[in-house]
RNA sequence: GCUCCUGUAGUGUAGUCCGGCCAAUCAUUCCGCCCUUUCGAGGCGGUGACCCGGGUUCGAAUCCCGGCAGGAGCACCA
């Protein structure tokens, strides 16, 4: 038996998410993830598909994608293939994939059903109005009008007889309720805008208090795991479900999330593209999964960070100091080392006999190999600025694996004794002759030039520039691209 | 304004339901030292927190009350 389906001990510790409460439903565990397909998941929407993910994996149950696609002004056709693309990517498996767009017909079967039951209305009042009267607990004149002249106006909003903006169906809760926030909710309205998949063939949408009950209930889900900016939706949906008779999954809230130093919102990302701003969805200067991917963060820490955070209900700010610690753990094995020095500049050496440098690609990972480069006579090397001044400073400094190098009037080869590091001598990084040129993109989209030596390490993978940090490669031929993930 | 949610180190987290083993866990950051031909990894050590005030109790991070603070919602967005 798994373990984590014991109850726990008092004293144990938490080494994972809390226990789902399963005693009363029947059949397995089904939950759900629901974007609104207005672009590709940033790390925001990663926590919510990775905790539902995990739930359902541990509880063997069903993990279902709904495309939330229900306000056609909102609508990137391209986030229908991104967005799986980019849970793919997170290793988010998917059970079922169902789109709102494709269910128009069943949303307006339901509203039409609570209608007729006297739980909804169709108000054809002025938005302020309606909007004014709840705020002072008062119905608008179009709430207590009887079933047969709501059924009525319905079938001509469903017609279109109204003009988009003039008339909405309603939910009644209780136009007294203390909490302003759940008097009667707007369930349907006239949009007059093409939708993507649907073209013009409907124009009456479902908010989503409305279509989320309906499919949330229609698709069996047991738990609902999502941010607690969702609580008060809850809380109307529950309305519909009482309406109704439905049984009601469990709702969980985790507490929200702020992301620092980065652009997150898709539609500031999605303006910038346009405007060119940013390069794409995957500019280095933005939160998209796509941009952490190609900086190199594997979907692993991210995973492995969202698990950490778990899902209390308070407010957590995401620290990117964890996070790459947690990507380092896991690329740091697997890494190959590099020499990459930006902004070099020229050390002139003389030396009158011959020697070969020797650097481990991996220092824990011995047969690995390693990186050789051999010198006959006098030599030039390229080193960082600061460098070159620490040479200027102290007189001496060691290009690590190779030899030490002092200055006075000209550089000279200073022998290979490694003791001199003791006494303080710094040990660099250098570019061989033969040297590539490189540029390191760096997260605030600036360019970091350089020469890097020849690299044996692959296009797509991990490696750490030494006393730089981890990079991801992207070219490596005549020269090197590579971004810039972490120290 | 009203309603709801939440307050443990710089950040995240454990403990809170069922009060004592909590002079409070782990990770990360930061600072030392060791090791290492990287500012990576590893080892050792250190700094650092129970929002405040009352109450109950032999005993409160934990229970109760009151403050205060932060967040969210009060959309014909999701």
């Amino acid at each position: 038996m798994d373990s984590s389906l014991m109850t726990r001990e008092k004293k144990e510790k938490r080494t994972d998410l809390p226990e789902l409460s399963i005693s009363s439903i029947e059949g397995p565990v089904v939950m759900r993830i629901a974007p609104g397909p207005s672009g590709p998941l940033h790390l925001g929407h990663s926590r919510v598909a990775v905790l539902n993910d995990e739930y359902v994996r541990r509880y063997e149950g069903r993990l279902i994608n709904r495309f939330e696609d229900t306000n056609p002004e909102k609508i990137d056709p391209d986030a229908y293939r991104m967005i799986p693309e980019d849970l793919d990517w997170l290793g988010v498996e998917i059970h079922d994939t169902i789109i709102q767009s494709d269910r128009f017909e069943r949303y307006y079967e339901v509203i039409r059903q609570l209608t007729g039951m006297g739980h909804a209305y169709v108000c054809i009042c002025d938005s302020d109005d309606w909007r004014n009267a709840k705020s002072a607990c008062e119905c608008c004149p179009c709430r207590d009008q009887p079933v047969e002249v709501q059924l009525e106006r319905l079938d001509r909003l469903m017609s279109s007889h109204y003009a988009a903006g003039k008339a909405a169906a309603v939910i009644k809760t209780a136009i007294d309720h203390p909490n302003p926030a759940l008097r009667d909710f707007i369930a349907l309205r006239q949009v007059d805008h093409p939708h993507p998949r649907t073209g013009d063939r409907y124009n009456i949408y479902p908010m989503m208090n409305l279509s989320v009950a309906i499919d949330d209930h229609d698709l069996g889900l047991t738990h609902v795991l999502r941010g607690k900016d969702h609580l008060n939706n809850t809380f109307r949906q529950e309305y519909i479900y009482d309406y109704l008779g439905w049984r009601k999954p469990t709702f969980m809230h985790y507490g929200l999330v702020s992301i620092p130093d980065t652009v997150l919102k898709t539609s500031v990302i999605g303006r910038g593209i346009k405007e060119g701003q940013f390069t794409g969805w995957d500019d280095v200067r933005t939160g998209t999964l796509r941009a952490l991917a190609r900086r190199g963060i594997k979907p692993e820490a991210i995973r492995r960070f969202w698990m950490d955070v778990g899902i209390k209900q308070v407010d957590v700010q995401v620290s990117w100091d964890n996070l790459f610690a947690m990507n380092r753990d896991i690329i740091d094995s697997q890494a190959q080392r590099y020499f990459f020095v930006p902004n070099p500049v020229a050390v002139d050496v003389c030396f009158d006999g011959e020697a070969e440098s020797h650097c481990p690609l991996h220092p824990d990972r011995p047969e690995l190999g390693q990186r050789k480069h051999s010198f006959s006579g006098d030599f030039q090397v390229h080193i960082c600025p600061d460098d070159m001044q620490e040479l200027q400073d102290r007189g001496m400094i060691r290009l690590k694996g190779l030899c030490n190098i002092s200055h006075g009037e000209i550089c000279r080869h200073a022998g290979d004794d490694m003791g001199v590091t003791r006494q303080g001598v710094k040990v660099i990084q250098w570019a061989p002759p033969g040297s590539i040129p490189a540029e390191v993109l760096m997260p605030d989209g600036g360019l970091v030039k350089g020469l890097v030596e020849p690299v044996s390490a692959a296009a797509g993978d991990m490696v750490q520039f030494e006393r730089f940090g981890f990079v991801r490669l992207e070219q490596v031929d005549t020269r090197v691209r590579a971004v810039y993930a972490h120290r």
